[in-house]
DNA sequence: TAACGTATACTTTTT
DNA sequence: GTATACGTTA
């Protein structure tokens, strides 16, 4: 082993990195240099021989994450990058199924749905069934589809009391035959599937167990609870309920048990709303009887202002495992607050402060603006377009999302496996062949009678006045499919496209030019995936539904960096704008409903905080424009959560010269208040009014207190005190 | 069958 | 304010 692989790491990490085959759970903090322990360790194990290739698995949750890992593991020793299971908990689940689909009860070729599939295959049953879909909102059904999946629960498992919960229970059924009768799998379903074979084959298990000696989780607050019931069972761990069951055997020793090691930071689990179970830290502690439980809480990354501030914010936090972020560089620049009259005027505040920055020296790449919602980014666009600053926005639709590039897939997916009504009903007429809906509910209820796809159906004909459109349809399927031997991937996509008239149908659309670009960069990227992978239709596409791309403009030019919260999780930048500071937006009003809820929302502007190397902007808008009008807000409590000595508020007494215009609908009130005003209750503390009702002795203000609420209140009564 | 217009809703998001 | 979904009309 080389000296240089353990030099620089610092006592915590080094025990981290060189521990034994122990289970152990790593709380690293944000910017303690955890990626570098998750790799650092995998090399150090292959490296002093204690474990070879085959005996590593490595899970992450985003496929960036899992390409880091093997970049920076390969760059240090020389592997082969096939025989390392580093991968996403849902792409290394699906290498498993296409070696096993067999035992996994799979057709060969199954295919994998992503969440517009899902949603579509959902909409084509309940209209199948005949089911109301106000009654049953088809999004409603695919969460609590998914919901069950992600606790391990099948159909026959699902609790249900009432008439609207059988139905739901039904549903889940009907929606399984579905996908078994078209051979697709949803995400979830990759990982149920693949815990389950691992569950009932025990010989199966034993190999795996037998060869998986070191497990590495990576985000370990992110799992939710089958990822984590999978990991048991990989590691050995089994299930006490299944065992009791009967369907495992006695639990192997303890010292058979593969070591995990679990890395991850309760306080940046932000993904509990789509079921990440921070409670699997604890689980796990229990469970594999963990002893040995190492904190990095040495930051490398930010100045002590921002650290401090982030401290101070996740400290009114409850039931946190415990932490506190230290860094040996200095205290740095003080953390700037601005508050604006409004939105625009936020937006243009960041772009005079970008400048700035910019003329310092700082690249506008190592720049970020983070908003909460989405929704937010469009007035800072405008703001820096209009200042010709240029910018990236992540967020947007990824690569293999796009309209065109799923209908290409669509035929691919047709030619592997015919039987998949969701890719057929998405191009049998597109482009247009003159099938409408009247022939496709004719196939589809002769599908539906005999059990059977639609293709099915539509090979045997009986479609009615289009019938002719249909079985060309049926031949020019057949026909590239008969095509395909032979072929080079990128050949099969060529043909695909050009075959299906794709090509011919966004030539002839005014605006198909970037449609058409993109095709063909489809088939660069079947041919790019042959190179690194294999020369497999279905690999391609299962890689397709896996891995949607980049979510990012085109790279290359210097740019601003625009994106939410969530999707800052693991990045950091020089100088971070943290936008929307306001209550009602961050904290955001759906999640103030609980506290679990506040606390998640407070977790999140902890990630914000601590994205930032050495500057931390705060701003807020007293007034912006959200859903076509104009809402007014007062700061976020978190901000108060932040030691005021840590703040420099660069407007601080600013008087709002600027209202916002807003038609007055109103007679002007006697009372003297107005939308806007900021107001001070004895028992409330400060809110802004937002709206009020008649205008004299009996006039009544309704006010948002922030964390205290919105209020109406009696002027007569609440003795409010106007502000500034 | 397709295009066009009006109604509706809407945190965050990876796989 | 904007995307999307559904219903109506040519």
């Amino acid at each position: 082993m080389s000296s240089s692989l353990l030099s620089g790491l610092n006592p915590e990490q080094l025990a981290a990195v060189t521990l034994p085959a122990v289970p152990a759970l790593i709380l690293a903090g944000a910017g303690s240099g955890k990626t570098r322990v998750l790799t650092t360790r995998i090399v150090w194990l292959l490296s002093t021989g204690q474990v070879s290739q085959h005996g590593i698995l490595a899970v992450t949750f985003t496929n960036k994450a899992a390409k880091e890992m093997l970049t920076r593991v390969s760059a240090q020793l020389p592997i082969n990058a096939r025989s390392l299971w580093i991968g996403t908990f849902h792409g290394l689940c699906n290498r498993m199924l296409r070696l096993h689909w067999r035992d996994a009860g799979l057709p060969e070729a199954f295919q994998i749905m992503d969440t517009a599939d899902q949603l579509s295959a959902i909409k084509r049953l309940l209209k199948a069934l005949n089911i109301d879909d106000e009654k049953y909102p088809p999004r409603e059904l695919m969460y609590y589809i998914n919901a069950n999946k992600e606790e391990g629960r099948r159909p026959a498992e699902v609790e249900a009391w009432d008439q609207h919960s059988q139905q739901m229970k039904q549903l889940y059924d009907e929606y399984e035959r579905q996908c078994r009768r078209e051979g697709v799998v949803d995400f979830a379903e990759l990982l149920l599937r693949c815990y389950e074979l691992l569950r009932d084959n025990a010989a199966l298990r034993s190999h795996y167990h037998a060869r998986f000696r070191y497990i590495l989780v990576d985000e370990f607050q992110d799992t939710n609870r089958l990822q984590y019931k999978w990991l048991k069972l990989l590691a050995g761990k089994g299930d006490p309920l299944d065992r009791l069951l009967g369907k495992q055997p006695a639990a192997t020793a303890s010292d058979e048990a593969a070591a995990v090691f679990a890395v991850g930071d309760d306080d940046q689990s932000i993904y509990a709303f789509r079921g990440a179970n921070v409670g699997n830290m604890a689980d796990f502690q229990r469970d594999f009887a963990v002893e040995t439980v190492i904190k990095l809480e040495q930051n490398y990354r930010s100045h002590g202002n921002i650290l401090d501030a982030a401290n101070a914010l996740i400290a009114h936090n409850r039931g946190r495992l415990g932490k506190n972020l230290w860094t040996s560089e200095s205290a740095g620049d003080p953390i700037r607050v601005y508050e604006a009259a409004s939105d625009f005027e936020e937006a243009s505040f960041v772009v005079d402060e970008v400048r700035n920055l910019q003329r310092e020296g700082t690249p506008l790449a190592d720049m970020a603006v983070l908003y909460r919602s989405n929704a937010q980014s469009r007035v800072i666009e405008h703001a820096l377009f209009q200042a010709g600053l240029p910018y990236r926005v992540y967020g947007g639709l990824r690569f293999f999302e796009r309209q065109e590039i799923k209908h290409a897939l669509a035929y691919l997916r047709l030619i592997a496996n015919p039987d998949d009504d969701n890719a057929l009903l998405r191009v049998i007429n597109f482009p247009v062949r003159g099938i409408g809906n009247r022939t496709l509910e004719i196939l589809g209820e002769s599908a539906r009678g005999s059990g059977t796809s639609i293709w099915q159906a539509a090979c045997s004909g009986g479609a009615g006045r289009s019938a002719a459109a249909v079985a060309r349809f049926v031949q020019l399927i057949e026909g590239m499919r008969a095509q395909q031997d032979g072929l080079q991937l990128a050949e099969l996509v060529q043909l695909a496209i050009e075959q299906s008239g794709l090509i011919e149908h966004y030539r002839n659309e005014k605006e198909g030019q970037e449609r058409l670009e993109n095709l063909d960069q489809l088939i660069s990227a079947a041919a790019v995936f042959v190179q690194e992978n294999e020369n497999d239709v279905n690999a391609f596409l299962a890689h397709a539904s896996l891995e949607a791309g980049d979510h990012e403009a085109a790279p290359g030019q210097d740019a601003l960096q625009l994106m939410s919260v969530h999707a800052s999780k693991g990045l950091e930048f020089h100088a971070v704008f943290l936008t929307g500071i306001e209550e009602g937006l961050f904290p955001h009003d759906n999640s103030l409903n609980s506290p679990e809820g506040l606390e998640e929302e407070r977790r999140l502007a902890y990630v914000a905080i601590t994205r930032a190397r050495r500057k931390l902007y705060l701003s807020l808008a007293q007034s912006r424009m959200l859903h076509g009008q104009t809402r007014f807000s007062i700061a976020s409590r978190f901000l108060s959560e932040i030691p005021e000595d840590l703040l420099k508020w660069l407007n601080r007494g600013y008087a709002p010269s600027a209202m916002p215009a807003r038609k007055i609908e109103k007679a002007a009130p006697e009372h003297g208040l107005r939308v806007g005003c900021t107001v001070e209750h004895a028992k409330f503390g400060q809110g802004v009014v937002v709206d009020y009702d008649g205008t004299g002795p009996g006039a009544n203000v309704q006010v948002n207190f922030g964390a205290a609420g919105l209020k109406w209140l009696a002027l007569e009564y609440a003795k409010l005190k106007l502000v500034q």
